[in-house]
DNA sequence: ATGAAAGCGCTAACAG
DNA sequence: CTGTTAGCGCTTTCAT
């Protein structure tokens, strides 16, 4: 492995200077910065960053924790995250809980001893030791959808508010009266949200004779699959779901069973993600723009990185409703 | 920072027992130990880890790149890897290129300097670069579906053609005689290979007055939509696609002609990404098996790690056909 | 059973 | 404009 003094030997100078020369970092006459280029050149250098890294306490490295890459909530998260940290010379270590708390300890921990510069968490709640793994160290990190008001994180929240009102009110113009709700998990905390947005709202509408009722589900496809037995047994003209995949399990069990979508039940999803454009009939959902997430999480941890003593920053992001295929006027019963 | 000095120091004894009671490395007295453990406590000390890579030339880490994670087929790929690397205590440094050989260079050369203990590389081939810089250096790597015999990599192949056999034996079985072909794009090895096995196993199946045209795609739902317009020019009975992506934006855009699927047209496809199980009617596909293979990967690299003189590994990979609702017997035209 | 000391490759005062 | 030197925190050989 060549280093600083091989350079420095044949280029008849310090080591210092090297140093100087590859970082730029003070003036170097021309002659002698090309005497150590040059012999870079020979000797075929290779930085060693991990030293640099020892001696500057910089690693130029984030950790990017998720729950789960599977689910197709996150690629676009970690573009986003991804795309921004290479712009700005990072590397992401990739973690991903698979919502197995052990296993995300271990990973924090190995994160944690490599130094890394920050963390951005977007994994679900369930693994909230992370979170106090974390603050015991000094290491900046930013929270993305954790809801976490008590604790002085930089912090990205969803403002679910914004987008389930909007579908309420597309479905109450579409003449609905009785629509459900299918929950994600009772643990995770942005379920928790989503549905309390929604039953606020809907108990706001209550004077235009709106009914509502609540199903349990589990974010993931079977989750809408078992919904769909409860929803036959007392049939709603309208199912809001808390994400796309319960939307989607709920709409092909619906269909299977005969139920034509949207002429007798109107389905909404939540997440907009890539699936819920391609089932039949395309899914009318709540967008997150989790690309634009993604940049703005790395972004909030950039001006962390570089200035600790900045106060605590929050960035909300609004959700809005995309109409397609799955809703419809309601059905009459006269 | 809290280091061995400090631990040693409080502990009365020499830093070099520090270490070896962290590493256990070498027998130390019960009671020593005791002193130092409880000296650890004390401190609250915390590994380094950057130090001790520096030291040993080792870091536990690895570099995974692939071209694009918001692309179905990569996730289940970078869970492999992501699992089995956490398994073995490895970190991974994820790279998205994007497709943008600008963006992958750099990263690789990050990876390069960070001194990762080995690279996976499941990109497509567009980014041949990287693999000249790799080359160049010693870190171990994998070649995931880079057909990449001339080089001396350890490598996953993919063996399409016992999936395509499959699947023309199933339409032919059912009685189709025209099929298609929709391609991915010409500049990808992997999309070649699949194109040259349908057409040498179509060939062979001449004698049974099966025709077959080739239509050329990109791997992308857009490519499926235009190579619509190339199939009702001339309607098959079949079309086989290079991926489930293309088959999908076929499928939906021949069904919004009006062409019933499978009733006029049978389509399969190729990756059994999860959309494909969610379309209506769900596709006909061709498996890859993504999570082993990047298990399988992984596999390779920590045996390589373990030993760099071993023989180059290989591993191939079987394709097969899962049998969905978008093929049916031929339309006869009588 | 334990320690001293050199070294991994780089940075950053301080000095001149 | 350039060099000397100490040090980042850990490992490891060589002694004892």
């Amino acid at each position: 492995m060549v280093n600083y003094n091989d350079i420095a030997k044949i280029a008849k100078v310090s080591s210092t200077t090297v140093s100087h020369v590859i970082n730029e970092t003070r003036f170097v006459s021309p002659e002698t910065r090309d005497k150590v280029l040059e012999a870079m050149q020979k000797l075929n250098y290779k930085q060693n960053l991990l030293a640099r890294s020892l001696a500057t306490g910089i690693t130029h490295t984030i950790g990017l924790v998720i729950s789960d890459i599977k689910n197709p909530f996150y690629p676009e998260i970690v573009q986003g995250v991804e795309e921004l940290a290479v712009r700005n010379d990072y590397s992401i270590f990739l973690c991903n809980t698979d919502y197995d708390v052990g296993k995300g300890e271990k990973s924090i921990s190995a994160l944690i001893g490599k130094k890394v510069d920050g963390i951005i968490i977007a994994s679900s709640q369930a693994d909230k030791f992370l979170f106090e793994e974390l603050t015991k160290t000094v290491i900046p990190f930013v929270l993305v959808d954790w809801n976490e008001n008590k604790i002085n994180a930089d912090s990205i929240y969803f403002d679910f508010e914004s987008g389930i009102k909007e579908s309420i009110e597309h479905l109450v113009s579409l003449g609905h009266k009785k629509i459900y709700f299918v929950s994600g998990p009772k643990d995770l905390k942005t379920a928790n949200i989503r549905e309390s947005n929604f039953a606020s709202i809907a108990e706001y509408h209550k004077d235009e004779r709106i009914s509502y009722k609540i199903i349990e589900g589990n974010h993931k496809i079977d989750g809408g699959i078992n919904a769909a037995k409860e929803v036959e047994k007392d049939m709603p003209t309208a199912v809001v779901c808390s994400n796309d995949l319960t939307a989607i399990g709920l709409m092909k069990t619906l269909q299977a069973d005969g139920i034509k979508i949207p002429d007798q039940v109107s389905i909404i999803g939540l997440d907009n993600i890539i699936l819920s454009e391609i089932v039949s009939p395309a899914l009318t959902t709540i967008e997150l723009e989790r690309y634009l997430i993604g940049k703005a999480a790395m972004r909030l941890l950039l001006n962390r990185i570089k200035n600790k003593n900045i106060p605590r920053q929050t960035k909300y992001f609004n959700t809005k409703l995309i109409i397609r295929g799955s809703t419809s006027k309601a059905v009459s019963f006269h």
